[in-house]
This record gives C-alpha cells, sequence and structure tokens, in this order.
DNA sequence: CGTCCTCCTTTTTTA
DNA sequence: AAGGAGGACG
C-alpha cells in the first residue's frame, strides 16, 4: 500500500490519508482526482475498513468499472468485489428494487427513458383535451423533472400557491393536474422515470426511519465524484446517507460545473462548507494532463467568470505546441479540414486513431464530422446523441421485453400491440386505455378479463387481443427456464419483428436487421457475464435495467483505435493527446439559449473550459463562416471564446483571422436614422471567403428591413454572383460579395438605395456608402 | 383498420 | 434533413 501512497504528490496524499470526518476536494482539471479517490478507497480498506460499508458515486458507470479494476488490482479482485460503486441513478435503482414495496412499487418496476415520458405525457395532454402546442410535452416533462429535482411532490405543488401561480402565468394553469396524472400513470404501469429514481429515494429515506438506519449503517464512508453536477435531490441524499458517520468526501471543480441545465446545483459544491461540520478542504492545483499553453490558455477562459471558488490550476509540463484556430467557409469544409489533419498527424508521427477526439456543442454537428473522416477512411466512433438502445428497432424488441418483466408497463404495451400489425387498431387501444384508468388497472390486466367487460369490440378483435395476451404469457413462461438471449432471441422471432424488417428489404431495414443481431449479441455477453460472475442464468431485468441506464460511454471498452466524437457534456473526465473543438462560433458555442443571462453564458464558458482541458497535447479550434442549420445555409460569427485567449496561446492557422479580428478595419458612418452604427469589416473580403459586414451597435431594425440587390448599373458586373439576402437584422448585417463589385441594394421602399463598392486590394479600399437612404420608420 | 402522402417541427447539453 | 403527426383514401 505505502508503494502507492508514495507514488501521490503531496496534495493528493492529504485527502487519501483523512480517514474519517467530511471533506472536500476541490480538484482542477487533470489533476489526478480519480487517483485520489481510487488511492483513497483503497486505502481505507487497508485500514480495515470493509468493502460493503464504502459507497462511491460517479459521474458515469464506466468511470465506477474502471476504478474498481485499479482498486481490485492494488487490494484483490475478492475484496474490491463488494464495494458499492456505481452512478447515483444506478446504485439507486438497486436499492429501491430492494426496498420497492414500501412504497407500493414492484421490484420489478420499469425504468422510462425520455421517449416513454414524453409520449405519455403526449397521450396525457390528449386525453384532457388540452392544446398540445400550449402545453408542450417535452417542456412539461422538464418542468416535472425540475419539481421532482427540487423534491416537489405533487402534493407539495398543490400547496404551493406561488408555483401554480407561475404555471398560471406561462398559460399552464393545469400543470399541476397534468403532473398529478403523470405520476399516477408511471405508478400503475408500475415504471419510474429518471427523475423519480432519486425522488422515490429521498422518499424512502424520509419516511422510513429503519431504512434510512440501514442503510446509514452500512455505507459508512460515502465518496461522491463530480460533486458539482449534483442536483437538489442527490444532494439531498448524500446528505441523509452521510448523516449518521459524516464519513463523506466530495470531489469536484466548480469551473466544470456543465450540467446546471438539468438541475445540477453549483452551489452544492460553493457551500459544502457549510453543510458539515470541521470540513476538511484540499486543493488539487497540479494539472498532470496537458501541456503548460493549454492549462494557461484555460485559465484565461475561465477567469472570466464571475462565479467561481479560488484556485490556480498550474503545471511543470512543458509549453506544448501553441492552440491552433482555423477558419472555414462552410462547416462542409470544416469538416475536411479536421480529417485532413488528423490523416496528416497519423501519418507524419504514426499516430493510433484513438489519440485524436472530435468535440462539439451540439449533436447536429457530428454529421460534417462523419462524413469527411467517412471520405478519407478513418474510423471514428460517435458517442450519445441518438443511442444504440433508442433507435426504434431496438426499442421495439426491448418493448417486449419489457413487457415480459412487467407487463403493466403501459408505454412498452401500446408500442408493440400492434407492431408489427396485427389488426390492433388505434380506435381499440382507446377503448382498452379508457377502461384500464376507469377500472384503474393496467391495460393488461384488461386485455386478460377482455370476456367480463363490454367494450364493444367486435369478436376479430377481441380474439386479437386475447392472442397477444397469450404471446406475452408464453414468453414469461420461456423467461422462467430459460437465459435472456435465449427469450429475445424467440421473441424477434414470434413477434415477427425479424420478418418485418426483411420484409422492407431496405439497405435502412437491412441495417435494422444488423442492429437488432448486435442487441442480440450484447444479451449474449451479458449473460455470459453474469453467468460467470454469479453462475446464475443471466437475468433478463437485470440486462433491462443496465440498459435502461447506460450511456454510450459505458458501452465503450477503450480497445478499439478509433477517432472519438461527442459533445462536450459527453467529454467531461475524458482524455485525449489532440482535441478538436470544432463549430466555435457565436450562437452555437456559446449557444444562442444561452446568451440570456450571466449564469447561463458563465456556463457555456465552463463548457468551453472543459473542452479545451481535455487535451493533452494539441488543441484544435474550429469555426465555419457559415453552417447548414436546420436545413438552410446560415452565416456565423467567430466565437467569442476564441477572443477571451490571449493571442500568445494561439496559432491562426489563416492568418488573415488576426487582423480582422483585433483590428477593425475601417469605421464608416452611416447616415440617417442609423447613423450612429459604427459598422465595421469584420470578416476578410474578396472572392471567397465571403465578405460580412457588421456593425458594432444594434442598428434600428424599424427603419431597414430587407435591401435585395438591385439589378446592376455597371457593365459586366453579374447580380447572380450576389447573394440576395441582405438582411438587416437588429445587430448584423450581412452580405456576401464577388470580388471587385459595384454593388447596388434597393430597398423595399422606393426611394431607399444603398452602394456597397469595394475592390480587390480592397482591405484598405473598403467603401461603403449607403446613399439616399431617406428611411422612412 | 392500414397505408401512403404531406406538412410541420425541430436543436443545447443527459441519466 | 429527417422523423413524426395527421389526414385522405382504399
Amino acid at each position: 500500500m505505502q508503494k502507492y501512497i508514495d507514488q501521490l504528490n503531496e496534495a493528493q496524499r492529504a485527502p487519501v490519508l483523512q480517514k474519517d470526518g467530511p471533506m472536500i476536494v476541490i480538484a482542477g482539471a487533470g489533476s489526478g482526482k480519480t487517483r485520489v479517490l481510487t488511492m483513497r478507497i483503497a486505502y481505507l480498506m487497508s485500514l480495515g475498513v470493509d468493502a460493503f460499508n464504502i459507497l462511491a458515486l460517479t459521474f458515469t458507470n464506466k468511470a465506477a468499472r474502471e476504478m474498481k479494476n485499479r482498486i481490485a488490482s492494488i487490494v484483490g479482485s475478492n475484496e474490491a468485489k463488494n464495494l458499492w460503486m456505481g452512478t447515483f441513478h444506478s446504485v439507486f435503482a438497486k436499492i429501491l428494487r430492494i426496498e420497492a414495496e414500501r412504497l407500493g412499487y414492484p421490484s420489478n418496476f420499469t425504468i422510462y427513458d425520455t421517449q416513454d415520458s414524453v409520449r405519455l405525457l403526449g397521450q396525457i395532454i390528449k386525453e384532457m383535451q388540452l392544446d398540445k402546442d400550449v402545453y408542450k410535452p417535452k417542456q412539461i416533462l422538464g418542468r416535472i423533472s425540475q419539481y421532482k429535482n427540487s423534491l416537489i411532490t405533487v402534493r407539495a405543488y398543490f400547496n404551493n400557491p406561488e408555483l401554480q401561480e407561475a404555471d398560471a402565468m406561462s398559460k399552464k394553469p393545469r400543470m399541476g393536474e397534468i403532473y398529478q396524472n403523470y405520476v399516477d400513470r408511471c405508478f400503475k404501469s408500475g415504471a419510474m422515470d429518471f427523475d423519480d429514481l432519486l425522488l422515490k429515494t429521498n422518499e424512502l429515506l424520509n419516511r422510513f426511519p429503519d431504512v434510512l438506519a440501514k442503510y446509514q449503517d452500512r455505507f459508512r464512508y460515502i465518496l461522491v465524484d463530480e460533486y458539482q453536477d449534483t442536483n437538489h435531490s442527490q444532494y439531498l441524499i448524500v446528505k441523509a446517507l452521510s448523516d449518521r458517520f459524516q464519513n463523506i468526501c466530495v470531489v469536484g471543480d466548480d469551473a466544470q460545473s456543465i450540467y446546471a441545465f438539468r438541475g445540477a446545483n453549483i452551489n452544492n459544491i460553493l457551500n459544502f462548507q457549510k453543510d458539515y461540520d470541521g470540513v476538511q478542504t484540499y486543493r488539487l492545483e497540479q494539472n498532470y494532463r496537458s501541456s503548460k499553453n493549454i492549462v494557461e490558455a484555460a485559465n484565461n477562459v475561465i477567469d472570466k467568470n464571475k462565479t467561481k471558488l479560488d484556485k490556480i490550476v498550474w503545471t511543470s509540463n512543458d509549453d506544448g505546441p501553441k492552440i491552433k484556430v482555423h477558419r472555414s467557409v462552410t462547416d462542409g469544409e470544416e469538416g475536411r479540414f479536421v480529417a485532413a489533419t488528423i490523416f496528416e498527424q497519423k501519418m507524419q508521427n504514426q499516430l493510433p486513431n484513438n489519440h485524436f477526439a472530435i468535440l462539439y456543442r451540439t449533436n447536429a454537428q457530428s454529421r460534417a464530422m462523419e462524413d469527411a473522416l467517412r471520405k478519407r477512411d478513418i474510423p471514428y466512433r460517435i458517442y450519445g446523441g441518438l443511442s444504440f438502445y433508442q433507435r426504434k428497432e431496438i426499442k421495439d424488441v426491448l418493448a417486449y421485453l419489457r413487457l415480459v418483466i412487467n407487463p403493466k408497463d403501459e408505454e412498452a404495451l401500446v408500442r408493440v400491440i400492434n407492431y408489427p400489425a396485427r389488426g390492433i387498431g388505434d380506435t381499440t387501444v382507446e377503448k382498452l386505455t379508457v377502461a384500464a384508468n376507469h377500472y384503474k388497472r393496467s391495460i393488461f390486466e384488461v386485455m386478460q378479463h377482455i370476456d367480463k367487460i363490454d367494450l364493444k369490440l367486435n369478436a376479430g378483435t377481441k380474439q386479437r387481443l386475447q392472442d397477444f395476451v397469450t404471446m406475452i404469457q408464453s414468453f414469461q413462461v420461456i423467461n422462467e427456464n430459460q437465459d435472456a438471449f435465449y427469450l429475445t432471441d424467440h421473441v424477434t422471432k414470434k413477434t415477427g419483428l425479424v420478418q418485418e424488417l426483411k420484409k422492407d428489404g431496405t439497405p435502412e431495414g437491412i441495417a435494422k436487421i444488423e442492429n437488432i443481431e448486435e442487441l442480440l449479441n450484447g444479451i449474449k455477453d451479458f449473460t455470459e457475464g453474469q453467468k460467470e460472475i454469479d453462475g446464475a442464468r443471466g437475468s433478463l431485468s437485470e440486462f433491462l435495467e443496465d440498459v435502461a441506464l447506460a450511456t454510450d460511454l459505458d458501452k465503450d471498452t477503450g480497445d478499439d483505435d478509433r477517432v472519438a466524437l461527442m459533445t462536450i457534456h459527453l467529454a467531461k473526465g475524458l482524455e485525449f493527446p489532440h482535441v478538436f473543438i470544432v463549430g466555435m462560433e457565436e450562437d452555437l458555442f456559446p449557444s444562442a439559449m444561452s446568451l440570456n443571462t450571466r449564469s447561463e453564458l458563465e456556463e457555456e464558458r465552463r463548457l468551453f473550459y472543459v473542452a479545451l482541458t481535455r487535451a493533452e497535447h494539441q488543441a484544435y479550434l474550429t469555426y465555419a463562416q457559415s453552417r447548414y442549420r436546420w436545413g438552410k445555409l446560415v452565416d456565423s460569427e467567430p466565437s467569442r471564446f476564441i477572443e477571451e485567449i490571449e493571442e500568445k496561446y494561439l496559432d491562426f492557422l489563416n492568418p488573415m483571422d488576426t487582423s480582422y479580428r483585433y483590428k477593425p478595419m475601417m469605421d464608416i458612418d452611416i447616415f440617417g436614422e442609423i447613423d450612429k452604427s459604427k459598422l465595421r469589416l469584420s470578416k476578410p473580403i474578396g472572392g471567397t471567403p465571403p465578405a460580412y459586414i457588421s456593425s458594432q451597435e444594434p442598428i434600428s431594425s424599424a427603419s431597414i428591413r430587407r435591401l435585395k440587390p438591385m439589378s446592376s448599373s455597371g457593365s459586366n458586373a453579374k447580380s447572380s454572383s450576389v447573394d440576395s439576402n441582405l438582411v438587416i437584422g437588429n445587430i448584423v448585417m450581412h452580405e456576401r460579395f464577388g470580388k471587385g463589385e459595384i454593388v447596388n441594394l434597393e430597398g423595399v421602399g422606393a426611394d431607399r438605395k444603398a452602394e456597397i463598392r469595394f475592390d480587390v486590394g480592397g482591405l484598405k479600399k473598403l467603401l461603403l456608402r449607403f446613399a439616399k437612404l431617406n428611411v422612412i420608420g
């Protein structure tokens, strides 16, 4: 043990060696916090603490698994086996299954994913005959999620006039009823959504002192990783469980708090010292991961935030290369640049693919990257997005399996009751739903007793319903005697799912069949794995729970050599020698949605900090001047985050960048109503790339709406080379021109004319003139 | 009841 | 660009 302790630096050693009491470790990016957590657990065990008494909550199950393996290599796998480690959701899902009946839930409860929840809400909103444009299911779910994460139950909601008023103000007076119905329906279906896993855990610990005592006694040492991303609900769970022994160790970095949107509360980490008595605070400030350039540039960025803890991240690593900044004209070109650079780097330095990561703000950006990588035959893997388990064909198979485990699962049932088509239409399902709600039973139960209830169904329909029930029941019998793989294989054949896809015959259909085969392989692996562990038959319900809480990262074995593509959120905690941060553009990163409040912008900035600090050796920032968004080509400006890094850390690959970014070329006054606006050339002009003109100050948008190119007056100036969408919005007006042209622009009103004129050498000679701009208000 | 077609929305991030 | 919802028609 000692030899491992010796490998730690002094700052890391201190929190490892403090056995008891509350403590917080503020750990800068790349400062070895995982190591500290790992060593702390190993050290506790070496002091004789029973593995059964240690609970470690991590951010991903993969992180838990890796940590466990590491600990096993130190203290032995027999010992490490009994550690409780995992995400909040997976750990408490297990506990909830054990204690389910206390809460009136079956222990085989289903976990609804977001899709399930949204569909159910849509259904409820429809049943309540509300306008789905006012009550948008996704939004409603977000609202409910907020309530749940703040421990506002339906009852608490109705006891809180302020909340009700707030919802009424936002034109959703019936929010409470929807919430009520949603909760009831979930309960009736024996289902919990993601937030329930935490909410119900709180309920369990609050309502049943003996249960609380049991788990307090059990978890004598609690460790929480990524504490800055815990929400209120998680905070309370931790608080309750650690209350008796107060052996609580939280690790985190306020600068990397990026989950406020899902209820994470940065104050949990900022206020930790106040929550427990005698908190020891440790700081890990030495970065071992990244080059000095990257560390200092990242510090540069995070300095702009007001809300933060004192902490100075430093490194003794080499300077390393500067951060490369690349501009391209379109998102397609951006992709090609990234692919080409990866290709070159691989060739020159003999690097494997998995030394590269491409990080982006939104999943939609992956496409351009994929296309470019594919063209160069560079293997890649996309994480997140539509995850494997969310694909339609996979969810269909899983829905049958869910029904086998929990026939009350309404979402699973409506999903597959008529897929593949078996003559049970919407009308029938509706009748069943009404009856189920009326009798306060599940749809499946209604179907089981279809003979005894008069639903005005014809004989054929009744028969088909009974056939369906019989089929599910036959699956249940198989589940009792065979392993999950056998059952799933049987289900895909018996239900006609695969046949349906084969019949389809399209390439998509074939891909879907392959996906189902992959699912089967996954189940096979799982069942084999389970057999090895406990000799038991691989249990279907365990598999389903794994699937419900799995992330793409969890699936990753890490041994395949591919370029990684993922959102920055997913990249947290990971590191790569070469990192591309793409789409560094205003309204994309920072996201247009996050520009309303300071705190939102600061979260975006933390996100950028996270992105930058993933890089060990080389970081690239790329942006495009136009990109396809919602199917249309949209112009964009470089992100402000680029400017927030001092120039000495940056290496502009297209040198023009520096000139226009830091030195406005020319200030031009415009007359008329908008004469206060200073226009400046904000991008290089001439040929490609296109030129843009933007104003530094708001232009009165009422005065000018839209200017269209007038047919040219010059001899051979081609108006076709002029994009016709000069739009003057509140702040920016854009126009692209060909080179050396004189462009006449005419407004909507007869006497509105604008002339923009420049010539090729034109950076200096830009002349922009709006003539006759007697704008009518 | 089933299928096909058109129109509409969507994109911020996730367990 | 692409998937989902809803309507028309068989």
